[in-house]
DNA sequence: TCTGTACTTTGATTTGCGTCAAACGGGTGG
DNA sequence: CCACCCGTTTGACGCAAATCAAAGTACAGA
């Protein structure tokens, strides 16, 4: 008891541990892109605390007041979107570097909801703050209106996807986008652990889960990738891009 | 001949008529919204021309550079995104006070193509001098990045509806949404002109044209709404709104 | 270590939407 | 005013993915 207890005020403590932009690691991949050190500095001014977010915890619930953005210093997070009706749906899957929360700056809550798919840690970043910042740094205010363009081409994408794509052709174009988010990371692209659940895969793709096992086996069969539950090998990158250039069928 | 080039002469002249935003009934729905008259004032040097864009043409292409975003002053557009394999896919719909090319903020390039689909106005908007211009009047960049944010709640929606919903759902759903847009800008909320195609319509909400089609006659012998070609009469709201709520079927 | 639970895989069957096809209607240009 | 063409409607049929069902697997907590 006593020694749970210690653990949580030590977990605390680290939490409000201050991390620099200016040492992070992630920094060309994350808002601090461009900036020179001195204005790196200026912008870890504002980023106070890390928070760190246990698997299936939530970092914010869509309705909750909005007042910062959130970077992905270490773990793996998904969004969703509620409907009345009680039907969700996954809107994206987030990694290191990748921003959360930007749906939240349209109106005074967030209108999505995030969860940590593994055990993560984030920089929160006070919205009202970085736009008086970026309004005196002009390569700030550049790279968080591309940033804020970025996601919205990103949505288009996924539309495409869910709009005019097989079952096959949403799968390949998944794996592929992970695979090249993994290697911008650093990982390897060509064999990675899922975070997600088959249930999670076809949420944001718009298929059933038994679909998404299906295609999994298929893939395997054909010898484009092998699955083994959550871990996953592509053996042939080009078949999938293959898969998903092949019109209409 | 020479009719015709006086004819384009004069069309010039006309294009290159100065629009302030002090004097647009848009103002309010559109960039200036919230801005007090000073401000309002200093945008409006930003704004060199509005252009005409005729019914079918391109306001502009995938890939053209991008330079400035677009109001729509009057008339009616979409938006669509190209695969390599030919396939495209309609991303929106955008009617008066709305912005165009906020995708392109992304890159130096549209990464879609916005078309009339009748004739109309739009006023440019050089992104670089807008940029500008938000560093220095805070309520302007305040909106911009709402504005921004918005697009990304809207394809959001896009995304629910295209990953979740049945065809019957959707063009409820899409109707609705086009309903309420009317309404903001004065006209009836319940019998408007449809701009696009059933294709068009079919493409946006992922569906086929046959199935669009369908999917009105069936709301028409429901007696939800009155179609007759592109003129659509809502008749039950409520009914509209119903469907889309109830769970699953 | 064992047990329960959550996740995954696979099969059988159903169904909503796509595809193919043909007829119809309205607006536009000659 | 007429004829053509584009867009729309409607029907018949097929298929991809959903649904229903059941067995198999991994992992967390007792």
């Amino acid at each position: 008891m006593s020694s749970g207890t210690s653990a949580k005020v030590l977990s605390l403590s680290l939490n409000s541990l201050k991390v620099a932009c200016s040492q992070c690691n992630l920094r060309e991949l994350c808002l601090p892109f461009g900036l020179s050190s001195h204005e790196v500095h200026r912008l870890d001014s504002l980023i106070e605390t890390r928070r760190k977010v246990k698997r299936g915890q939530h970092l914010y619930h869509a309705g909750d007041v909005f007042e910062a953005i959130y970077a992905v210093k270490t773990g793996f997070f998904k969004t969703d979107v509620l409907l009345e009706d009680g039907r969700d749906q996954v809107t994206g899957f987030q990694m290191a570097g990748e921003l959360l929360g930007l749906d939240g700056i349209s109106g005074d809550a967030h209108t999505c909801s995030a969860v940590a798919l593994e055990d993560s840690e984030v920089c929160a970043i006070p919205f009202a703050e970085l736009e008086n910042l970026s309004s005196d740094i002009p390569t700030l205010q550049r790279h968080l209106h591309r940033v804020l363009s970025r996601e919205i081409v990103k949505d288009h994408g996924v539309m495409m996807l869910l709009g005019s794509m097989r079952a096959e052709e949403r799968l390949a174009a998944f794996l592929l986008n992970l695979s090249q988010r993994f290697l911008a990371r650093g990982y390897s692209a060509s064999e990675f652990h899922l975070r997600m659940t088959r249930e999670e895969i076809g949420s944001y793709l718009g298929l059933k889960l038994e679909t998404v096992s299906r295609t999994f086996s298929h893939f395997q069969d054909s010898g484009l990738i092998s699955v083994q539950q959550k871990h996953i090998r592509i053996m042939n990158t080009e078949g999938l891009h293959q898969l998903i250039k092949q019109k209409n069928c």
